[in-house]
DNA sequence: CCGATTCTGTAATGAACGATACAGATATGC
DNA sequence: GCATATCTGTATCGTTCATTACAGAATCGG
């Protein structure tokens, strides 16, 4: 079947050399000569195995979510709570011989006009992400797990937003031990946001700004 | 006193105008074209008044500092609860007329490696940032204003990571109704916050992972 | 072994990058 | 008014960017 000379390297293994190099210093921060020689290839050979740095990046943010973001595992916990414990839990395990945060946010939260196409479909994955994590809480509060009073598109946002700064801060060299903290911490609002806002308790009074 | 044909344009206006810039696509994907023709100078004027892009930067990454974020207003709140409220109500105030988000997290999350030294002054300054707060709570457990149960560090950490991700957030669109709603559900884990962590209550087990 | 096909590296493409040389214009000080 | 100094725009610098001609090398079917 296969005609012509054989590809010389292995893709996946090329795949995630570029992976690395997007993760570590955003789309535009990475330049084809930094991916040629990362995955040890030429230019000929990255454009006939990928297309052009657009389609190879995001083979790479496909593979990132496939092999780095254990969505399944997240939402598939038992219970509500769960979820977000394994949410923040895994934002704050950060691996020493990965890149620090989160590929979503590091790759191209601002950019060039050329590139915009990229931050948009970043924008979108970590939308479809808040969007399958309050799926989750809408099933919960079906199925009896979260009260009545909990807000699942509120919860949604809280959590991802909690994730997004521990993305921000975990590549500005917060270390493990700080972001479980910071995650617990966060997670000890739990309770008090599936409660929903009671009147009377601790409300937060209009802004002193 | 002043020599020379004089400059025929207003430095800080320019200045506003690169700093809309550079919060909007961040450093590197601004270009000098872009800031040339949106401050309406050519290069070389751009260059004997400014330095250089990357002086340029600082200079609006201080007038960033000085106009856009109260910090002053924000610490010297009378209370840290109120500290805390203040800080996260003004990451929600998105300003139609102003690039959304912040200019710490957005202007070089990540980076090549030319524009490193910036990515380290960013990271720089949102350490600062929470420094600042972290001291603001101290004084705050030192002045009876928080129990001795509070952890000034993590409280700070907690309310940094939230701010930076409501930036995140708001660079991705979200309103500011919907980053109000988060922000005063991250406050209100702040009973629980500074109430410490205790024995018995909802504190969180080891992780699922 | 031969033609077809696909990969390989070298070397080059035009475009855009940040930064300047230069000459002309406009101010001050004497 | 003339020397000096600084700003102005045009036009350009060398470098790097993403991308691709091109020719040689490797593997296939026949």
């Amino acid at each position: 079947m296969a005609k012509g000379r054989p590809r010389s390297f292995d893709m996946d293994e090329a795949l995630d050399q570029a992976l690395k190099l997007f993760w570590t210093k955003g789309y535009e921060g990475t330049s084809l000569s930094d991916l040629t020689q990362a995955m040890g290839i030429s230019p000929p050979s990255l454009y006939a195995a990928f297309g052009n740095k657009e389609e190879l990046f995001r083979r790479a943010l496909d593979r990132y979510m496939q092999e780095m973001v254990d969505f399944c595992g997240t939402l598939n916990a038992p219970t509500a709570r769960e979820v977000a414990e394994r949410l923040l839990h895994s934002s704050a395990d950060i691996d020493p011989d990965r890149p620090a945060g989160c590929l979503l946010v590091q790759a191209a939260l601002s950019c060039s006009e050329a590139s915009d196409s990229v931050r948009q479909e970043l924008i979108a994955r970590r939308k479809a992400g808040e969007d399958a994590l309050r799926d989750r809480f809408e099933r919960a509060v079906r199925e009896g797990d979260l009260p009545p009073t909990a807000d699942p598109a509120l919860l949604a946002g809280y959590l991802t937003v909690t994730a997004e700064g521990m993305a921000v801060h975990a590549t500005s060299g917060a270390s493990r031990e700080v972001l479980r903290g910071i995650a617990d911490a966060a997670l000890q609002a739990w309770p008090v946001l599936i409660a929903g806002r009671q009147p009377g308790t601790a409300a937060p009074e209009q802004a002193a700004d």
